[in-house]
RNA sequence: UGGGGCGUGGCCAAGUGGUAAGGCGCGGGACUUUGAAUCCCGUAUUCGAAGGUUCGAAUCCUUCCGCCCCAG
């Protein structure tokens, strides 16, 4: 069959295209220029820099598949930067990488493979995936190494999304990507692990946001949950429900923000074990089966990338709204992160924090 | 200028003769395909100032400066 592989143009989604390579399937990569690269690629880290691009084309060279890059620094501003700047405008805490891979990965560029006549987009997630057989939906799996497991950011696939998609290195470990990388002598086999978001310059978030829209960056009250003011901050979009640093206030005890409110640009701080909440709901809920699995259901939820699962009940409300019950305090429950429902290995969906 | 108390790093704060705890904040690192959290390391040659006593003082003495409280 003929594969689109998304070459970031790091290990993983290499070696993604290896496997499919090695499989036999006939393997085209494709590359997302994200962003205007003439301001120099010192600018940008992570995923999508100029030297990742280089890099994505080198691999597909010794890979011997062609590689085509594609301009999509429009759809990419438009479903990812906006929403995220908007986001934290609005004080939440927004995860990018889930637009990314549902609005623009399986979206954009799936409709681009398609008319290459692919019948898959691939990609380098640490994630598993079953197909539809008749009887049961298609799936999506944790990865095999829990430690990269990445399926917290693609709870919202849905299920024609999920029949288009290949994730070719979800069985394997981090160790024996990089071990079929170097025997396979892919150029990136060495290269680091991509980490914060790669259009925010130098993880400067706040810097990047400023540049976007600077009406974010009013000083406003700092205040403690007796609603005493007791400092000043220099714009919300600096902070994030359970943050410690950069608050600047001295106590006897460490202090974190508890509650961002936007409308009157206050932070509201309080010591650690004000954090804790047992419940919460969430919106524009996806089920990945296609329906929900009942209309209350006991599940494992997890209220962050890289968090413990924990187990809850879930309600449905409407509107595609869902309401969760921990059976113990989360802590830090922060709005606009996603709460991702599994069962075992499996993804059953999940929505946006309220 | 009656009485009492206090002045230790950006903040809070131990230490009352033996050569400056700790917390907060801040900086750096680790971890991490979100934001965070967490962990590790660093952060006062110096204790309001100037003299003095002493082998040795932030700790004792003297003076000065500044602040607070209670009375008038």
């Amino acid at each position: 069959m003929k594969v689109v592989v998304a070459m970031s143009g790091g290990v993983d989604s290499s070696v993604a295209a290896l496997q499919l390579v090695e499989a036999g399937h006939e393997v085209i990569g494709l590359s997302m220029q994200l962003y205007d690269q003439q301001q120099g690629t010192t600018q940008f880290g992570g995923c999508c820099s100029l030297d990742d691009l280089h890099d994505a084309r080198r691999t597909a060279g010794v890979l011997g598949i062609p590689h085509y890059i594609m301009n999509f620094e429009r759809q990419f501003d438009a479903t990812v930067v906006s929403r995220f700047v908007r986001e934290y405008a609005d004080g939440r805490t927004p995860i990018p990488c889930v637009q990314c891979n549902a609005d623009l990965k399986f979206a954009h560029l799936l409709d681009r493979a398609i008319a290459l006549g692919a019948d898959y987009v691939a990609t380098g997630h640490y994630v598993r995936s079953s197909p539809a057989d008749g009887i049961h939906a298609a799936r999506l799996q944790r990865g095999v190494d829990a430690k990269k497991d990445q399926s917290y950011f693609l709870f919202s696939l849905t299920q024609n999304q999920l029949s288009r998609a290949l994730f070719p290195i979800g069985h394997l470990n981090k160790r024996e990507v990089r071990a079929l990388a170097k025997s396979a002598s892919l150029p990136v086999a060495d290269k680091p692990d991509s980490q914060e978001l790669c259009f925010v310059p130098n993880g400067n978030t706040a810097a990047f946001i400023e540049t976007r829209d600077n009406s974010v960056a009013r000083s406003g009250p700092i205040q403690n949950r007796d609603g005493q003011q007791v400092g000043q901050h220099a714009g919300v979009h600096r902070y994030t429900v359970g943050q410690r640093k950069g608050l600047g206030l001295s106590t006897h005890e460490p202090l974190y923000v508890v509650n961002i409110d936007a409308p009157t640009n206050t932070l509201t701080v309080g010591p650690q074990s004000a954090l804790q909440q047992t419940e919460l709901t969430a919106s524009s809920v996806n089920w990945i089966a296609g329906h929900p699995p009942g209309p209350s259901c006991q599940t494992t939820a997890r209220i962050r990338h890289r968090h413990p699962d924990a187990t809850a009940q879930v309600e449905l409300l409407p509107k595609h709204r869902v309401s969760v019950v921990f059976d113990r305090p989360q802590r830090a429950i922060a709005p606009g992160q996603a709460v991702v429902f599994y069962d075992g290995d499996t993804v059953l969906g999940g929505g946006w924090i309220d």
